[in-house]
DNA sequence: GCCAACGTTGGC
DNA sequence: GCCAACGTTGGC
């Protein structure tokens, strides 16, 4: 078991979007950068990540489940690029604000705090549990 | 809307 | 293989 988190503009992509979807999930298409392509790739079913809105926002709001390993980006030709499925779990409790991760004891490495350009990012289990503390959910 | 950070592209 | 130019992300 290993955790994630994911990064979405709400005007393309939002929690309430992804929740809309269900159990069935949805395709986590559109990225073109490697780094977060191959943390995809390392994904397994059950995997749990935070789902991130950048920009507005600016906080993570819930968390999501793997459910299908990586495989083609439908939504380009390049075989480059491929991509998971994940579904919603659950509602943070309160959303976790970016702010508060930047000065949270324990959360200094987060790659959300200094590589903020990733969009899909590796989370440690001790980053997990401390942000499921703030935003209010059972890790 | 601006701009810093950073990744990618392409000429040499 | 280097590096300048360029494009994109995302915080502010």
């Amino acid at each position: 078991m290993k955790y994630w988190l994911f990064k979405s503009e709400p005007d393309a992509w939002s929690w309430d979007q992804q929740v809309a979807k269900g159990d069935a999930g949805e395709e986590w298409h559109g990225v073109r950068n490697y780094q977060a392509r191959n943390n995809m790739r390392a994904m397994q079913i059950g995997d749990l990540g935070f789902f991130y809105h950048s920009n507005i926002g600016k906080e993570c709001v819930g968390i999501v489940e793997v459910c299908a390993t990586s495989a083609p980006d439908s939504t380009t030709d390049d075989p480059r690029w491929d991509c998971v499925h994940i579904r919603a779990v659950r509602p943070l409790l309160r959303p976790v604000t970016l702010e508060t991760c930047k000065v949270e004891p324990g959360l200094e490495q987060m790659a959300l705090v200094n590589n903020t350009r990733l969009s899909v990012q590796p989370v440690t289990p001790e980053e997990w549990a401390i942000v499921c503390r703030l935003g209010g959910v059972e890790a």
